[in-house]
DNA sequence: ATGACGATTTACT
DNA sequence: GTAAATCGTCATA
């Protein structure tokens, strides 16, 4: 079952905290079923906050859907390449929103291999702890692109996050948010949430984290 | 019409 | 650590 509403509906923080271990689900038009546990995820907190995309009121053709109803899907086109998938939180016209970065993949492994091969022959097989780990690959893996952007993620069929495992709520951590050095002082917040040392977080492996 | 810029990833020195 | 890939979007003119 999809979550409702009002799991959505509320500050991007708290919502980027309870996504953590959840499962998003991804079922393709021929019916194959994608899914994930939820392992990385970052909370951009609206117009104050200098990095995102919706600082200062901006309210353009892009980034529209962050200012729909908590439990929007915002997808964007970056860097000419990749997309990337957001739940919008809040309420509407707040545009606030947690962009997912990592799923620890939990069914449909051989197609997000496939997804993830199609776009070049790669020199090493890619481990199933690599296929969603990065915002950009995630999306890659899941086919999630500009089709999915707006659409509601309490009704739709082709994704949706539902209950996952409470007991990944043990270890979490927060850090600031990646890729947005720009930010000046935002860049410090710690919105980023993991869980602790789990192999599909996103990031440079550290010795210390490795094993754990 | 034009130019600067990414909420990234990968490869290479 | 640094750089390239690659192009839609948006502010400016």
């Amino acid at each position: 079952m999809p979550f409702p509403r009002r799991f959505f509906s509320t500050d991007p923080a708290t919502l980027a905290r309870a996504l953590l271990g959840q499962r998003l689900v991804r079922v393709l038009d021929d019916g194959t079923r994608l899914a994930g546990l939820i392992v990385e995820t970052e909370a951009y907190l609206g117009p104050r906050d200098r990095a995102a995309h919706s600082f200062g009121g901006r309210r353009t053709p892009r980034n529209e859907a962050m200012y729909g109803r908590g439990g929007t899907a915002y997808v964007y086109f970056t860097y000419g390449m990749h997309y990337c998938f957001n739940v919008v939180a809040g309420d509407e016209g707040e545009p606030v929103a947690v962009l997912i970065r990592a799923l620890e993949p939990t069914e449909g492994i051989e197609r997000m291999l496939a997804l993830r091969s199609g776009s070049r022959p790669r020199r090493k097989a890619l481990a199933p702890a690599a296929l969603c780990r990065g915002p950009a690959n995630l999306c890659q893996a899941l086919a999630i692109a500009r089709s999915l952007n707006g659409i509601d993620l309490t009704r739709d069929p082709r994704l949706f996050v539902e209950q996952g495992l409470s007991a990944h709520g043990a270890g979490v951590v927060r850090t600031p948010r990646i890729g947005i050095d720009y930010a000046g002082h935002w860049a410090k917040r710690l919105l980023r949430f993991h869980l602790h040392g789990h192999p599909a977080v996103s990031g440079r492996r550290s010795r210390a984290s490795k094993g754990a």
